[in-house]
RNA sequence: GCUGAUGUGGCGGAAUGGCAGACGCACAGGACUUAAAAUCCUGAGAGUUUUAUCGCUCGUGUGGGUUCAAGUCCCACCAUCAGCACCA
């Protein structure tokens, strides 16, 4: 095979002729296919692309052939840490280094034999797109979704920026791993939160893997319960202390504190609450502090703040607090119960408080046995045992043991006890009752809290799409005017980060006048998060060289939502959860009438190295697609890579893989030249013996080999609708054994083989397309393989006229017997029975199971 | 710790509750060849009986269960991987 000459060749006859070019004027039938688009860093293409991009790749192939319009765009997220980071190490400026890398990318993605629509391929940090992020993001200002907050943010010391949650993992920056800590810093918030239930609904109605779902889910935290208003009963030592520091400092509500409000999920147990806590960081654990205990308090919040930067997750589960000195009272049963201040209780999810119930919570129990708070248990254990089928008494006895002395805590569901009214109810009936009864009085009301934080989106870095704000003086916030975007990013300047916004120093780019007052401004410093970029540029690609508005609206929603999208499964709580939050956001805005951004969602695997750990260079197992593709053709990768691993799986990389399957190329192709050779002996009537029909089939070898030939299409295109490619090529393959096969045969009917090994050529399409289009030319044809159509199975061809069944006596097999297809199961049984009556031995059979086209199993008696 | 996924020959991997191991690799044998490679064909889960066939037994991480029938469903456990990590 020369590789090269047919890779160059026909690829130069697609591009020319337009093959698997997408029709944006019929969209009736159009098919939107996508793979996430990746970051031109400066490690260029590695393997995992291509494993990534070359299935949906070959899906796509399978759907043009089919009929179906497919539109399969490529683009680069191009902003960003690691392009940055990448233009540092070699000293080139980051819009260079980018642009250099993505043309060399796009090479190495076109010599893959990838056919994607270049036409609409998008660039996040061209201009002409990152107007349209601009615009986003005022129209999310407009919206009230974008909004500035001083709060406590991610930072990382060593990127010198702000981190989204999503970007921190094990309290380490995702990128570089270093430790993060905590800031107070003014940024700009996405409200992600104000649709957070709409997120959740919303997944409900999406194909996309149950563990994808599920990760959102999770990451969202919807959590059911109530606020409840514990009044304080102030010691005078801490009133005195509370009005010095209302005094003293400027606090931002200057006023006595009268309550804490407290979110619990298990408002059931309320009556169990012993104490309560507050978070270190909340301001008001300071101001309920007395004065003798003011002292012991402080040091903990700052202990606690410290620990907080250093890594406050790794710390040992053991708890710890401090007394403030200070009491509450418990609205369910009006005891006084202390108040402490402990760091297991988060400053930032719901009120910071928290009412302490040791009996049945985890956490609230080691708390409590530390400090000697007392335990009271509320609920206990439904008398299940009763309806429970105990086998033996041993269990029995152990069990009523257990009843006895309960271990807590305990935090199953149960019957309420030491609850007044509501003692015997069920708890989670008792929930419902418990919070009316509060609710009378006004100290208590249902409340939903999510885990899910704000979207911080303002990042101290160069590289990236600044944010289209100017700070007045005298206006305040005032969003860029439309008709002045984009904000363009400056060309030429030290973009260096050191802890501050690279961008603030340039004052040429920072000094603007205000667009209201016309007086003098300053711009935002910040850049954005790029996956703000990459959030909606499934929406734009269709519309990509549309330059007047953000996309055509009647274009989108004809296009969208994407019909695949294919990518990993680590962006599960980041770039998917916020694509689904913009898409619902200009949903909302009436930019588009969809509401869900991707109807089926595919995660590809990962492709270790050969010694089945990741693929990195420290230890030297990457593999170098680039040289592949040299040695064997990008055919060969691509097949290696459908049929030597499950998609969604992924595994190990074997080098004799890819070898064989560059075996298994040259096979068909010289099966293919013999085929040739014979139709051309025919033509030349070489060949006398041969027969020519294609009508009127058959003798025993032509229906042998057109019943597999039916089934391999039938099967086929099962596997590929199922995304289970590998088991598509097995098929394949045994249609190539099968052809072999017959082509020994001495009377073989060369115009019928000649048709079936057209079909072949038609199914191997997809998956090895050069070699395909240059085989189907082999046959004088004067179009496309891509445009021939494709094999159609006809289902009747399927049915055979005779079926081997198996023949079991107990479940166990004692036969294989062939039966005429259309036999009824009466048919069956009679013909069974026949067949094994010397091991029936007129023994009474019970009971006879018949399976149609699979088995017969005769109960009897032994 | 919690949640989820996975566990099948020497290897990659197949199997709507119905013949486990498709397909491929590696392996063995044969054909072709002076020979080798390549190619084409054949064989093959493990064990066991037999001159050989015919058989038989055991086999999908472990132990139970449901079923006429379990890799597949249920329960418990083990191992590996991934995610979450005090979310009250």
């Amino acid at each position: 095979m020369d590789l090269k000459n047919i890779e160059e060749k026909w690829n130069t006859y697609w591009e020319k002729n337009k093959v698997f070019k997408f029709d944006i004027n019929k969209l009736e039938n159009k098919k939107y296919i996508m793979e996430m688009f990746s970051y031109p860093s400066g490690s260029r293409l590695h393997i995992g692309h291509l494993f990534n991009f070359s299935i949906p790749d070959s899906f796509a192939k399978y759907c043009i052939m089919k009929g179906e319009n497919v539109f399969q765009p490529m683009g680069f997220d191009a902003f960003g840490l690691p392009a940055e980071n990448f233009a540092f190490k070699t000293g080139i400026h980051p819009r260079e280094s980018t642009y250099n890398n993505m043309e060399y990318m796009e090479k190495q993605l076109k010599k893959a034999g990838l056919n994607f629509d270049w036409e609409y391929t998008l660039r996040t940090c061209n201009p002409n797109y990152y107007k349209w992020t601009q615009w986003l993001f005022l129209k999310l200002y407009e919206r009230g979704l974008a909004v500035q907050k001083h709060a406590p943010v991610n930072w990382c010391p060593s990127c010198n920026t702000v981190l989204a949650n999503e970007q921190v993992v094990d309290g380490c920056c995702e990128r570089c791993g270093s430790q993060i800590i905590h800031k107070n810093l003014t940024q700009w918030f996405f409200k992600i939160t104000d649709y957070a239930e709409r997120l959740l609904e919303g997944l409900d109605k999406i194909d996309w893997p149950e563990k994808t779902k599920l990760s959102q889910r999770n990451w969202i935290g919807k959590s059911v319960g109530a606020e409840v208003d514990f009044l304080l009963e102030k010691p005078v030592e801490v009133l005195v202390n509370e009005k010095q520091i209302l005094n003293n400092i400027n606090f931002n509500q200057k006023k006595l504190i009268d309550k804490i409000t407290v979110f619990t999920s298990r408002p059931d147990t309320i009556f169990g609450a012993t104490y309560l806590v507050l978070a270190p960081e909340n301001p008001i654990t300071l101001q309920i502090t007395s004065l003798t205990q003011k002292q012991e308090v402080e040091n903990y919040i700052n202990s606690a703040i410290k620990k907080d930067e250093i890594a406050r997750q790794s710390t040992t589960l053991e708890k710890t607090g401090v007394f403030t000195g200070c009491y509450a009272i418990n609205p369910a049963n009006n005891k006084k119960i202390p108040i402490y201040t402990a760091d297991y209780v988060l400053a930032t999810y719901a009120t910071g408080a928290v009412m302490g119930v040791p009996a049945h919570d985890e956490r609230d129990f080691q708390f409590a046995q530390k400090y000697n708070l007392p335990i009271i248990q509320v609920i206990k254990p439904l008398e299940f045992y009763k309806q429970e089928s105990c086998k033996d008494l041993e269990k029995k006895s152990n069990l009523s043991n257990n009843e006895k002395n309960l271990k807590l805590p305990y935090v199953e569901d149960g019957e309420l006890i030491n609850s007044c009214q509501f003692d015997g109810l069920n708890n989670q009936l008792a929930k419902e009752k418990i919070i009316q009864d509060l609710e009378k009085n006004g100290k208590a009301r249902k409340k939903i809290n999510y885990k899910l934080r704000d979207w911080s989106v303002s990042r101290q870095r160069y590289w990236g799409c600044p944010i289209p704000i100017i700070h007045c003086d005298s206006c305040g916030i005032v969003p860029v005017p439309e008709k002045d975007l984009p904000v363009l990013l400056p060309e030429t300047m030290d973009y260096h980060p050191d802890g501050t916004s690279p961008l603030a120093k340039n004052q040429e780019y920072m000094n603007v006048i205000c667009p209201k007052c016309g007086k003098p401004a300053r711009r935002d410093p910040d850049t954005l998060d790029t996956f703000v970029c990459s959030s909606w540029y499934e929406l734009r690609y269709p519309s990509a060289n549309i330059n007047d508005k953000i996309f055509d609206t009647n274009l989108t929603n004809k296009m969208c939502p994407v019909d695949y999208y294919i990518g990993g499964m680590e962006h599960a709580n980041g770039h998917l959860l916020y694509s689904r939050f913009i898409t619902k956001v200009l949903f909302d805005a009436g930019l588009i009438n969809f509401d869900e951004p991707f109807s089926k969602l595919i995660h590809q695997g990962m492709i270790l190295g050969p010694d089945g750990q990741k693929m990195s260079k420290s230890k030297g197992n990457v593999i170098n697609p680039d040289e592949l593709i040299e040695k064997f053709g990008s055919d060969a990768v691509r097949l290696y890579l459908i049929f030597g691993f499950n998609y969604v799986d992924g595994g190990p990389w074997n080098d004799d893989g890819i070898k064989n399957c560059y075996k298994f190329m040259e096979r068909v192709e010289r099966f293919v030249d013999k085929v040739v050779d014979l139709r051309l002996d025919l033509n030349n009537e070489k060949s006398v013996a041969n027969n020519t029909r294609i009508e009127n089939l058959y003798d025993v070898n032509e229906k042998n080999l057109d019943y597999i030939r039916n089934y391999t299409i039938n099967e086929y295109e099962k596997n590929v609708k199922a995304f289970t490619f590998n088991s598509a090529i097995a098929r394949i393959m045994e249609f190539v054994n099968a052809l072999y096969k017959y082509e020994t045969f001495e009377n073989k009917n060369v115009e019928f083989l000649v048709a079936n090994t057209k079909d072949l050529i038609q199914l191997l399409a997809p998956f090895t397309p050069h070699l395909a289009e240059e085989l189907w030319h082999k046959f004088n044809q004067d179009n496309s393989v891509f445009k021939s159509g494709f094999p159609k199975c006809d289902i009747n061809k399927l049915i055979k006229d005779e079926i081997e069944i198996v023949v079991q006596i107990n479940s166990k097999i004692v036969k294989r017997i062939n039966i005429p297809t259309k036999s009824t199961n009466q048919e069956i049984e009679n013909i069974a029975k026949k067949e094994i009556s010397n091991k029936l031995m007129n023994r009474e059979i019970l009971k006879t199971i018949v399976i149609p086209n699979r088995l017969i199993n005769f109960i009897i008696k032994i």
